[in-house]
Parts: C-alpha cells; structure tokens; sequence
DNA sequence: CCTTGACCTTCCAGTGAGTAGAAGGTCCAT
DNA sequence: ATGGACCTTCTACTCACTGGAAGGTCAAGG
C-alpha cells in the first residue's frame, strides 16, 4: 500500500505520515524499489491509534507515550489511566477557560445594542475594567 | 516609563510588549535618548485593551480590528458586535469539541481498572472502534 | 514508443503567538 | 569604579502541521 492509499485508510494526510515519520512517532515504512514508501496492514493500524489519540487532544509525546504502551504487553493499565487521568484535567481546565471566555464575552455583547451608533459596551469593557 | 514598568501596568510581559510592536499591533513607543522605549498613560490602556481582549480568545488580528474600531470615533457598534460574536461562536465550537474529547475519554478511563494488569480498556479504545 | 496525469520523493518555508537566550549597552547606588 | 538591574537587538525555538517547488515513477491510452 502506498502512501495515499494509508493516508484514506487511516484517516491521517500523507503530508502528515512523513511528518509524523520525521520526528520518530511511527517506525520508518519500508521502501518499495522505487523509494515509495510501503504500508501494511499494521502500519495503519498504528495510524489509526495516532489520529485517535490525537483527536482525543494527546500531545504527540504523549501519544508516544501510548504508542509504546500499547506496545508493551508487560505494561501495566495504572500507567494509562494516569496518561488519561492527567489529558481529562487539561481538557477541564481549557473549559473551564473557555466558559469563563464564554460569559464575559457574551454579557458584553448583550448589553451591545450593534446598530450605526459608536457607542459599544464591549468596547467599553474591554477597555475599562468589566468585572 | 520604561518597559518593565508598562509591563507590570499592563499585564503584557517585556518580550510580549516588543513582540506586538515589531508585528506592528501596537504602534513604536518613542525612545530616550538612550535607545529606552519610553510609555505613557496612553500607551499602558492600550495594551490593557489588547491583554484583555486577547484573554478573552480574540486573535492578535481580531484584536488589531478591535483596536481600530476603538480608537475609530465613527465607528458603529455593529461592527464591534459581529466581532464578538463571531468570537463567541468560534468559543462555542471550541467548546464542543473539548467536551466531546472530554466524554469520550472520560468514558474510557471509567473503564479502566488502573493497576498492575496490562489490559487496558483505554487503549483498546484508542486502537479499535470506540463508538 | 511516447505522452499524460496521477502519484510519489525530498527539501525549504510558513503558520500563531509568543518564549528563551546570547551579546552587549545604560543607569543608578554604593 | 563597580555591581546589578535594567534595557537593546538578534536569532532560534516551540507545536503540529501545511504548502509548495522541483523532480522521479508508474500505468493507461494514443
């Protein structure tokens, strides 16, 4: 399979699994004569955990953090969940950041009556101190 | 008022200060006679205004359209309101997505015994469907 | 046999929004 | 005069890709 082929089946670019092969992620694909790239089953297979992990919002570390474990038979599932334990705080804490966002911005533009005038209360808050 | 001093004012680091003026978001603060850039009043409501608006999620060319519209007398609050609200949706869809991640790894973590066993409903997750 | 077009290769550069650090200049108090 | 806190510019790094240029390969159609 070459590389476009993978890209479809795993839902990752082909820009991308060259990307992803610069840095280490995934193992160099074996090369056809020509010096195509070569993807079997299990190389999609590996992609298919990236872009899962990665959609899940994983750092590429930490999706090689998974990457090996997934790996590992002898691995235990402590050192997993704690992975995702620590992912679902970070995940919390950007919604917590984004609904904090979320009311100021909106209690502002309420009080924006949006017409030809100039005067703006989300300016103004923006400006001035709104809390 | 050297840099330092306008950074502690606004909230905005030294480096953050120099890096806005050098993309031409804020104009050049004049200089000393020794090279020192050199803040007033002015200067350090601008970049409050640009600290708050970018910690409310507003990209540092959203932020240059907010500051014209600010600084512009003939504005119409419209324009200030389409921003916002265009910022607000962009939060929204931030918002879904995290917390759609959030449900998915939540549920998976559940799952997952976390001790010395291998198995791992979290990766199983990750490699197969999950759905 | 040759061309066409779809694929593939590598390499370099750019994105956004800063942050880090090096090398050197200035200012003020001791 | 010296030390330390401040300032200057510059380059390079971060993250996770994405775009594009220049060129190689391959199978089908004329």
């Amino acid at each position: 399979m070459k590389i476009g082929e993978a890209a479809r089946a795993s839902g990752v670019s082909a820009k991308t699994i060259r990307y992803y092969e610069s840095i280490g992620l995934i193992p160099r694909a074996s090369r056809s004569e020509s010096g195509y790239r070569s993807f079997v089953q299990m190389d999609i297979d590996t992609l298919r955990f990236v872009q899962r992990a990665r959609s899940l919002g994983f750092s590429v570390k930490d999706v090689a953090r998974l990457l090996d474990l997934w790996r590992d038979r002898s691995r235990v599932s402590s050192a997993v969940k704690t992975l995702a334990t620590e992912q679902l705080g970070e995940i919390d804490r950007k919604i917590d950041e984004l609904r904090s966002m979320r009311d100021t911005l909106e209690h502002l533009a309420e009080q924006c009556h949006g017409d030809q005038r100039p005067d703006c209360p989300i300016l103004d808050g923006i400006a001035g101190d709104r809390r």
